[in-house]
DNA sequence: CAACTTTATGAACCCATTATGAACGGAGAG
DNA sequence: CTCTCCGTTCATAATGGGTTCATAAAGTTG
């Protein structure tokens, strides 16, 4: 499901835009101003923002200059008042991957949509979604449903290692040596305490399982 | 002499990866593209191939393909870009056997081509299919249909074996000398019991049977 | 069919491997 | 500087694969 935040005060357009979205199989997240989207954002995984320019309190310039500070490169589609056309200048300027001129069609929305994602998939492969469950490498961070936790960098690694090959068994010198390092010191029993505290973070996680395999090492199977 | 297709469309890149593998006492062969490795399989014998995913003409992921469909089973070294994680996945479910993420240690690729190379000369077919049943030795895993049954290491290798010879007698020593090593002090009584429970694991499976020839040892048939 | 040999099977045991809780040290944030 | 959090190590408990053993069953031979 590919989430995408839409920030608008106007609350007509807001439920608008969300209908069609949902419509075409996105899974719209509403919000009414800046502010309210950069809470949003800490706790939600947003593949892509729609966001008027025009708002009370954070204004959509201010919203993607945060929100690149921020190291978010989540690509933006800014909707602008037909008539200023500075607006848009300064827009593309601030980090925008795309604009619209307000009245929007629908169409041509889901269309840039459509576009914004593909091309971001291209620069932005740092994740790894099953199921309701999102990790993203960028941030070290991982979504599940309403809830974003940020994971400490070892447990991180070593979780996004064993889902990115489900089901294949890495030996505890495999999984050193990619997330430790070749030269790496380190006792190997240290990866089982990091999976131990895995286990112990998503014991009531549906989507995946990590297992023992006996004399070998860990290996993830999803369930889902 | 081992011979190493290397598949880059880099020149340099390419010439360091066969210099490197040069040095190391392997042979290498080189192609431009997909479409150049894949004429060159038809013409050269190849123990291993390092292959890029991007490239012009045949992409990484289509050679792979393409090889498994005409029936190669080399062991394939993916080499990807360092961002991109979705086609890591794509590369391995596509019938990788490792993988490499740009920019290459050239230490880490000899480490990985001869991890490869071992285990290829040893069980040259890391998949078994007989029906329905599929024996995965890289997980030690059956798979029947949805379900997938992780073995214990003793128990896979042994049915893994006697599957790889359909019919074949095979005395307890040579079972042991085999799986348990030439050196192993274990008692040949031992392989009972794993056919035991290897018989108790399977007696509802149609594909195949382990029966016992009194006096000599033990072999699988298919029923299929 | 009786005596003997080989194999099947269930259970118990052993021990290497893994799980787990806790403590320590160090780096970075406040 | 202190305090927190992360990574590591260590000690101890628990697990389960592998083995052995005892007994039952099946097959072979005379």
């Amino acid at each position: 499901m590919i989430n995408i935040l839409v920030v608008e005060d106007n609350d007509k357009l807001r439920q608008l835009i969300g209908t069609v979205l949902t419509k075409h199989g996105y899974n719209p997240v509403v919000a009414v101003d800046g502010q309210h989207a950069l809470e949003l954002l800490d706790t939600h995984y947003i593949d892509l923002i729609i966001s008027d320019i025009m708002m009370p309190n954070v204004d959509g310039y201010e919203l993607i200059q945060r929100l690149r500070e921020a190291g978010y490169n989540t690509p933006v589609l800014m909707v602008t008042a037909k008539e200023s056309f500075k607006d848009k200048q300064r827009g593309y300027l601030a980090g925008t991957d795309d604009y619209m001129v307000k009245p929007i069609d629908v169409n041509e929305m889901i269309l840039r949509v459509g576009a914004l994602l593909r091309r971001a998939q291209i620069a932005n492969e740092r994740r790894l979604v099953i199921g309701e469950v999102i990790l993203d490498s960028d941030s070290i961070t991982v979504y599940r449903g309403e809830k974003s936790l940020l994971l400490p960098q070892k447990e991180f690694y070593l979780l996004y290692k064993l889902l990115s090959y489900p089901n294949k068994i890495f030996t505890r010198q495999q999984l050193m040596d990619e997330i430790w390092g070749m030269d790496s010191e380190t006792d190997a029993r240290t990866v089982d305490v990091h999976i131990n505290r895995l286990r112990e973070r998503f014991k009531d996680c549906p989507e995946f399982e990590i297992v023992t395999v006996r004399g070998l090492g860990y290996k993830a199977v999803k369930r889902c």
